[in-house]
DNA sequence: AAATTTGCTGCAAACGTTTGCGATATTGTT
DNA sequence: AACAATATCGCAAACGTTTGCAGCAAATTT
């Protein structure tokens, strides 16, 4: 155990502690010489200030929490990738927990990050979360909490999001530039805020068409799922297939795969997503870009705001942009 | 600023700061129903321990850190899942640092986890890192380190790998009981160690086959790559693509959708994964998996048993199985 | 020469816990 | 009734820092 403190360094060099501390962070009152000597000796004892010495006495750890419902998500991953990256670039550190769509261990996980006296939450709720209130309790001990993606519904938070209708709108857009006349619109979770705002800004810009376009829509929770309701409605000929997301995305691809179907001749493809999976498809599949890299720099730099005494609540969300694969 | 301490607690109640702190901890010396009183006190005024201060007294931090490339990548994705899962459930928290491959950045992070006082570290070095002695220096303070993925070629540490010789052998040997007689092979960076092992093992089975088999291999180092290469060797009609990871898959199921390949009648494709990505097409790729789940639960046992006082140095592996999809 | 300023350093308390040991009161034993 | 054993609790030191304040010598000003 060679651990290296300020009182072995102070012994050795027969000096206090508190100049030790001092010279250490290039304190003026202490002379270049003194600097020097401690700072050679801290530097060959591989001495490394204790963090939890640290925030024990000054009582702000530079260390965020970020709850999310699993990791293993395209978006989620761009999203704590950024968040982690600027994290380290201001000299914070992260600690992140995955829920798996659990209350219960969002608790666990919550009561962790307050454990660890966080200095900020980053934290996506799982559906079946109703009571925030222990989220917002973060708040009155003057914890920043920064919602993401899935954010409650109550007002009095700080929440960054994708814009959910206006990326619905471009992709319907989209779909009505080119003339379309048979969509097929396949959403997720009805019980999600995002899915409503989604499937409502879908269905109004393509119902105000003067040429009406025939609509059909359905849902998939998952892309075994969508890849059954797919297959459900091909008899119906669509020309054309709207994807509320990726893992709708893949169950719809996987069928038009099965049935060879040519894209955009047969049948064209346009979908919400972070941007990973149009790009795994020939031709690649035209989608509205919601970045879940962007979403963690604005939420980051959100965090920010409020540790520099920003009060003001505000309910972010980034703008989307289309991208055009050969897919539509 | 609600902070609760045990001292508050101890003042409210007139006890002393050590008889709440057993209280709290169900110490024997305390009476029950001094622990009733000091419990339900606790609970309404949302004590919640400081883990700082109980890391600096302890001098234990119940505080495992990882350090990988990057967290977007499905292997590694499902590698931390599991560990981020184990480690709450056995009372660890996770932190988790990303080093973008960067050398630098690593030292940065290991620093950060040293000044945290983790208890653990699970570590994929990057393909530059040459000196692995900031590592082992935890080791000397007694702190474990855990290899995983892509260790060091030095012997005195614990690694957990994929077995990569095996998984390729597999590979090549469901190739050779399919009769194939043209197989291309694409792997990636010749610098990996992995890349070197997989290379061989395949080669070595193709090629021990009594009827000769017409081996082509080739190297790609991005999705992007991958799709030029297996474009420029499509004019000799290889019957079989082997790609030795999901990114290489990925470019060259572009190239096979993109000329309208069949699959397996045009060219039959066989794959090593996580097995996420075989997933995504139809037919479903044949895979041999090497499963980050698996790794992530073999190198947190490896981990708990070196806490436990286990000093063996151990190179442990988890085993492959063949994946069957309809690609081959 | 006395008084003041400046430059450098040390003292000691505090952050919130844990824990060995000693203190007191209560009970049980002879 | 004296003594031992138990049950219950408090004291105080320690973990490794930070920081306001005081101390003291040397340099500068009156």
């Amino acid at each position: 155990m060679n651990n290296t403190t300020l009182k072995k360094i102070s012994e050795i060099l027969g000096l206090s502690i508190s100049t030790i501390s001092r010279a250490l962070k290039d304190h003026p009152d202490i002379s270049d010489k003194t600097k020097q000597r401690v700072v050679e000796l801290a530097t060959t004892l591989d001495y490394e200030p204790n963090a939890n010495a640290i925030n024990l006495r000054t009582s702000h750890s530079k260390l965020f929490g970020l709850i999310v419902p699993s990791i293993s998500n395209w978006f989620y991953n761009a999203f704590i990738a950024a968040v982690e990256v600027e994290s380290r670039r201001n000299g914070y550190s992260l600690m992140i927990l995955q829920s798996g769509d659990d209350p219960l261990i969002e608790i666990t996980n919550l009561k962790l990050c307050r454990q660890n006296r966080i200095t900020g939450l980053f934290v996506c709720i799982s559906p079946e979360t109703t009571n925030i209130e222990p989220f917002l309790k973060l708040k009155e001990l003057d914890i920043p909490v920064i919602f993401f993606d899935k954010v409650p519904d109550a007002g009095n938070c700080n929440k960054v999001c994708v814009a959910d209708s206006l990326s619905a709108t471009m992709a319907a857009t989209a779909i009505v530039n080119k003339k379309k006349k048979k969509v097929l619109g396949i959403f997720g979770n009805t019980n999600l805020l995002m899915t409503k705002k989604r499937l409502e800004a879908f269905t109004e810009t393509i119902n105000e068409k003067v040429n009406k376009i025939q609509l059909t829509i359905d849902h998939a929770t998952s892309s075994e799922e969508a890849e059954k309701v797919m297959a459900s409605h091909l008899n119906k000929k669509p020309d054309t297939v709207f994807c509320m997301s990726d893992e709708i995305l893949i169950g719809v691809m996987k069928v038009i795969q099965q049935k060879k179907l040519k894209v955009p001749e047969d049948i064209a493809v346009i979908t919400i997503s972070n941007g990973a999976a149009p790009k795994l498809y020939y031709p690649e599949i035209t989608y509205v870009e919601t970045s879940g890299h962007k979403l963690g720099m604005l939420a980051f730099s959100s965090m920010m705001a409020c540790l520099a005494g920003s009060t003001f609540i505000q309910e972010l969300t980034i703008e989307s942009i289309l991208v055009e694969g050969g897919s539509l």
